[in-house]
DNA sequence: TGACTTCGGATAGTACAGGTATCCAATATA
DNA sequence: TATATTGGATACCTGTACTATCCGAAGTCA
């Protein structure tokens, strides 16, 4: 197909298709002449996952490309690639010592094996930070509470994982970044679901909207 | 305290300090003469919270300027309250329609009560039609898997809510803000922690090192 | 008292990301 | 042949989040 089909198919504006051609994020159309290039359905799908990476797993360019170059090219380690690919993924805390003394009593209160240099520990390391720094720390009840339920889902994924390498790659890091939103937006409706269902019956006054948060 | 303590105990630059006064995330401190004012322990949890919520959770300035607005005054409607301050928290779907098939499908198979005018459910359905559009449609088994684990952690959420309005609602903002990187990195290291386990036994060779999607 | 520092307040500038817009000459296509 | 489209290059734009500089008044220390 020619690049007006690429543009009507993705929705994506002719400019920015361009843009992701010079950005090296999209590979370039099989040339037929100097005017003309070819393109084909790997291209639709590579304009959507871009997208979808930036746009809802609030991916910077930079990183896409990173990704989309491990599933690109996995390489022969399996594992290797895994760590890079979702290593890449935000967000981006900033280097501290190798410390991580929040992190490392979280993850071993909940009996998980972990791995310090994986960038995830980092962030777990921030973000708890940034919650005992806005004077909201987690309770050793709560951090259970998020363990189980993080578990269970953890284990779903890894389960319904593919055995392919190349599409292991393709769907850990795709899952992951793509699966973040819906399990945040679930999370939010739960919250109020939640809420509802507690509070109908309580000191709820008429007239009230039902909770929200 | 003058503003050279608050910038060394909240190790923000002067500048930056400035610029959250100038943009009104700050209030002023007391003014004591034309060219001296006095802050409190206030203003550094509110700059703790203000770079919490921007670093952490990702949000602009001008979110934070509404939910901190939503936090100060949270008006005598506790539930109207807690869906403003959750409702600007990112991400922002582009408006569409009302028709939210994808969510509305997902939820009720879930068997959520919903408002589908509340923002997470654009979200939703925004995130669910980003990861058909890159070919990672959720199956029926993995939403019942997600809506199980969520729903746990939603009603230990509801249930460790405090009871006062101010609290409720301060809660409520921060708590959905800043323990949302706190899951995801649980997510990823949970992943790395269920591959291992999972994989330990089966056809792993020697020499590879354990998984870290 | 006087030098030096700090402060609030204002304004201007910077750096980066992520596009947009325009122009050109070479083809396609009708 | 007339018109539209394309690849390729380059310039430009917009928004966000700071960062830097300057000023004149006021506090601080010797």
């Amino acid at each position: 197909m020619r690049v007006s089909e690429l543009v009507q198919r993705t929705g994506t504006p002719l400019a920015t298709i361009k843009y992701y051609l010079r950005e090296g994020l999209l590979p370039a159309g099989r040339s037929t002449a100097a005017t003309q290039a070819d393109y084909t359905e790997e291209h639709v799908r590579r304009v959507a996952v871009i997208r979808a990476l930036s746009e809802v797993a609030g991916l910077p360019l930079a990183k896409i490309r990173q990704v989309l170059a491990v599933i690109d090219v996995p390489g022969d380690d399996l594992f290797a690639a895994l760590g890079t690919a979702v290593g890449a993924l935000p967000p981006y805390p900033r280097e501290q010592g190798d410390d991580l003394p929040r992190a490392r009593a979280a993850v071993e209160r909940l009996g998980m094996r972990w791995d310090p240099d994986y960038p995830a520990a980092a962030q777990l390391e921030h973000a708890l930070a940034a919650a005992e720094a806005a004077g909201l720390p987690p309770t050793g009840e709560r951090l259970d509470a998020y363990g189980r339920a993080i578990g269970a889902l953890a284990e779903y994924d890894i389960r319904a994982m593919p055995h392919g390498a190349g599409s292991a790659v393709e769907y850990a890091v795709l899952g992951t970044a793509l699966y973040e939103p819906v399990l945040l937006a679930l999370r939010r409706i739960a919250h109020q679901d939640a809420a509802r269902r507690l509070l109908e019956g309580s000191a709820e006054r008429p007239g009230e909207r039902p909770p929200a948060g």
